[in-house]
This record gives structure tokens, C-alpha cells and sequence, in this order.
DNA sequence: TTGAAATTGAAATCCATTTTCAATTTGTTG
DNA sequence: CAACAAATTGAAAATGGATTTCAATTTCAA
């Protein structure tokens, strides 16, 4: 699978007229690894543990670079900063529900919502390009905790 | 209805031992005035043009302390500015579609969605705190046009 | 092998928003 | 009304995530 990114990453940067470089192919290495919604500071601080040399703005550019290729799903929730998620050509589209708590992420599909909002927008003329559905809440084992120490 | 607005700010500073300020009152006169969805940076070029002497900083600062009394609502929708809405005790709560060419903002009301909104977290043993859901499209009137030229 | 073009790391810069701080204003107390 | 502690203000400085600059390095087509 990993394999399969790098691979995909060279056909895109050759197909721009872009270069290959090691540091895109271990960035590319640990954020495909290290799992969903990841901050470029997360993402920043796995690097530099493997990869010391890797500077902190080729990490943002990569994962600019990233979401250009379709690579990677750019996402902005309510805590300021922007997270990323690895993309795979399977993988469709999804929303969150998010723990204000423990900041818990779970992801749905929920088909009856999308069309209800195809519907929404096709009766105020919209044509819909994309959409942004976040529920925020308590997970299940946050709802029994006290309140504020997390 | 700013009459109203007024008399419910001061109401609400004095049950916090906070102080009535004709800064406040001045840029909740603008604020209920200029209509929804207004960044900081837009609701202080009005104000200047009537109050020149009310600063910057003042402006962020009652556009929070509205959003602590319930008068107002943050939004933050894809395009870096924090913006808020006044909130009437009535106008309830709605979501928003958003044009990506003109920038357009219509609001809409969806029981139904709401209601898949609660099954969903209700699934994943979620208790909903608050949500958003913000469709980006183009309006009827953009999707005539051109391409880029604003 | 060569060299133009792309990329890199570090530091500087951006930019919306927040904070600092001295001066002013408010609202309460006597 | 006077006095004063506490809150507020405007201007400027600071913050913090993200982007840009720039000289040095690397890539890759010729
Ligand atoms: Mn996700
Ligand atoms: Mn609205
Ligand atoms: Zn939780
Ligand atoms: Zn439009």
C-alpha cells in the first residue's frame, strides 16, 4: 500500500513536471502509516524521529503537494488546525463526528443525508461541489466523566 | 428591535459585573444594523464611518462578548475570517449554503436532516452538542458565468 | 556530464486574532 | 457628590499556524 502511494506520488510529480525527492517519499512513508486527520505539527514530530534532516516547511509543502495530487483530503474542524487525511483510491467520501472532550474522531456515511442535501441544494438553485458535515459532541466514554479535566 | 438588543446587553453586563460602554452599545448598533455573517474586519470598517474614535481591537473584543451573551453566533466557514451572526431570541438554528464564486451565503432549515443527524451519533453512542453542516456550490446566478473573474 | 529548473532547510514573513499596557471610564461606596 | 477600585479602551506589540524568501543543494532531461 505504501508502495502503491510512492508510486502514485512519482506518476503525479512526473506528470507536472515536478521532481521526486527522498524527503516526498518519507514524508509520504509515515503519513500514509500514521493513520488519519493528522496536523502537519503531528506529522512534523513523527518525521523528525525517523527523519531528522526533514525540515518543518517541507512537511507543509508536502502535504500541500499532497492534497493537490488527490493524495490527501485537507480538513479544517474546530480546534485551528488544519489536518489531513490520507486518501486512498477506495476509501470514499465520509463526515465526522468529533468528541469535545477527548477529541475523538469517528467517521459515517450516511447516504440519506447526502441526498436530503442534494435536495436542499437544488431548491435554492445550488449546483454542490462539496459540503462540510461535522457533528460535535460526547463519545460514549466521555459521556460519563466529570467535566473538565481531560 | 436594536432598542431590545440594547436593553438585553446591558442586562447581561450587569448580571456579570461587567460595564455598559457606548463602544459596546455603538458596535451592537452597527453589528444588529449591517445584517448577517460579518467578519470583524467588515463590521469594523462600518463602524468607523460613524464612531471613527472606536478602535480595533474593541471590535473583536464585543464581537466575542456578544457571542458570550448568546447575542450573537461565530461561524467559521472555508474562508479564514471568523465571521458572526446576530442571533434573535427567535431565528432559530440553520446551516448554510455557500457559493464559491460570489461568495453568497443562504440559510436553510432541514428537520429531516437533523433528525439522520441524531441517528447517526445515536449509532456511534454519541450524545450531539452542537453540529455543522455547510454545502459549498455554485448559486444560480454563478453558475451561468465564466470561470475565475470574480 | 552539464545546467536549467525544482527543491530544500532555516529563518523571515504573513495575517487574523489576541494580549499588553498606560490612560480613561464606569459604577459603587461613603 | 466625591473617591476609588475595577473594568474598559485604543494603540501597539505579540501570538501562532501557515507561507514565503533565499542561498545552497538536488533532480533529471539533454
Ligand atoms: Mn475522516
Ligand atoms: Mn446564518
Ligand atoms: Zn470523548
Ligand atoms: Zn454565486
Amino acid at each position: 500500500m505504501a508502495k502503491k502511494a510512492s508510486a502514485q506520488l512519482s506518476e503525479y510529480l512526473a506528470g507536472q513536471g515536478l521532481k521526486s525527492t527522498s524527503q516526498r517519499d518519507k514524508i509520504l512513508a509515515v503519513f500514509v502509516e500514521a493513520g488519519r486527520h493528522l496536523s502537519a505539527e503531528e506529522l512534523y514530530a513523527r518525521i523528525k524521529k525517523v527523519h531528522p534532516g526533514i525540515g518543518y516547511a517541507t512537511v507543509y509543502r508536502t502535504l500541500k503537494l499532497l492534497a493537490e495530487a488527490g493524495m490527501a483530503e485537507e480538513r479544517r474542524f474546530e480546534d485551528g488546525f488544519t489536518r489531513y487525511e490520507y486518501k486512498t483510491s477506495e476509501g470514499g467520501h465520509h463526515d465526522h463526528l468529533i468528541c469535545t472532550r477527548c477529541r475523538a474522531i469517528v467517521e459515517f456515511e450516511n447516504e440519506r443525508i447526502e441526498a436530503l442535501q442534494q435536495d436542499v441544494a437544488r431548491n435554492n438553485g445550488f449546483l454542490v461541489q462539496s459540503h462540510k458535515l461535522e457533528i460535535y459532541g460526547l463519545c460514549s466514554a466521555c459521556q460519563g466523566k466529570k467535566n473538565k479535566p481531560a
